[in-house]
DNA sequence: CTCCTATAGTTCGTGCCGAACTATACACAT
DNA sequence: ATGTGTATAGTTCGGCACGAACTATAGGAG
């Protein structure tokens, strides 16, 4: 009960919205179902997936319960007080506002050549927008998903697809956009 | 000579880039044309402002000189070597990723109201835009830009110009497809 | 039963970063 | 000239983030 105190980030919430879906998971559960959803907004390095849920326990938010043969692995779920903090997060309406980390601007900025980031940039986008693609579809219905593979409702689903969406189209704009940048761009203005 | 071994970060490079530009520079000088350029597509928080120069400048890649009277400012600017690891970075065609870092998708995926986050989320590109447009023609020759105080060069000004174009184009159409999705989104696809 | 490779998890050290605080400069009123 | 208010300029501290490198288990294929 005498909970350290810890501060809550966002990655902390990322945990705990996953934990919420999923009921119950392992940080490798977790790892799995970042790279299919949060991680296509809110990069987590899988170091902190493995170190998040321990801090999160310590500050009474998740029960955490280690298998005890084999890889003796730690399985973690919400607490009261994490199901509660989550809630209190999500329902507030204001956001943090984006943050973009781009390197290659900042190249750019520094007097690289702006054809060659572009280049690089707008065949990111592509791949980026293929992978998407293929993960969607995944979530509806097929095997190889992990929401087939967890067995999701189609409640859960929709949680994961929704923000899936908002990722394709973020990056077909995007690669609209690198790419008449790349071809000299909207010049004069 | 005996320089401390450092790691050269994103951040690091982007004081770097404004040295290379400034010529020379207090922290604050620094900050202020950071807020007016890459501050856009990288975030630095004002602290980092502070204590980067000092980490770089024990790595021997700035000069650090101090005032002696008054607010006892130092003034940092490029050596060498400095100049050298900028040029180096900035010529490899490979860069990271971009990274978003999206807390209103956050919430969305953990079940917030996706109409509430948008709407926000709406206003506030639109307040960018505003901002970045304002930014764009002060740099084009009006009194308040930073590059009118420090007296930039018509190509200083360019490279400045380059990046908030591309802001101006991103917020542009993320304004586009944050309306649509709050309107009820592409609900099929 | 041993080697191979994929899977699963940890440690460490440096860098990042927000909160809170401190200090200087300057304008203008008393 | 002295106080007082406010914008400007800079620092400290502690906890969190994060990449590199490493360790360990599991499940094959031979």
């Amino acid at each position: 009960m005498k909970s350290k105190q810890i501060r809550l980030t966002s990655t902390s919430y990322a945990v705990m919205s996953l934990l919420e879906l999923l009921g119950e998971a392992t940080p490798y559960d977790l790892k799995r179902a970042l790279e299919q959803s949060i991680e296509n907004f809110w990069h987590v390095p899988h170091t902190t997936i493995y170190t998040e849920p321990t801090r999160l326990a310590a500050g009474g938010f998740l029960s955490e319960q280690q298998e005890s043969g084999g890889r003796r692995r730690k399985l973690y779920a919400l607490t009261d007080s994490g199901r509660e903090a989550l809630r209190a997060w999500a329902d507030a309406p204001e956001s943090e506002p984006p943050e973009l980390r781009d390197e290659g601007m900042l190249k750019i900025f520094a007097g690289a050549d702006p054809h060659t980031i572009f280049t690089n940039r707008r065949d990111w986008h592509q791949a980026k927008l293929t992978e998407l693609e293929g993960l969607l579809e995944s979530l509806r219905g097929a095997e190889g998903s992990i929401a087939h593979e967890l067995d999701w409702t189609a409640e859960q689903r929709q949680s994961a697809e929704a923000t899936v969406r908002f990722g394709t189209a973020y990056h077909r704009l995007l690669l609209e956009l690198v790419e008449s940048f790349r071809a000299g761009g909207p010049a004069g203005s």
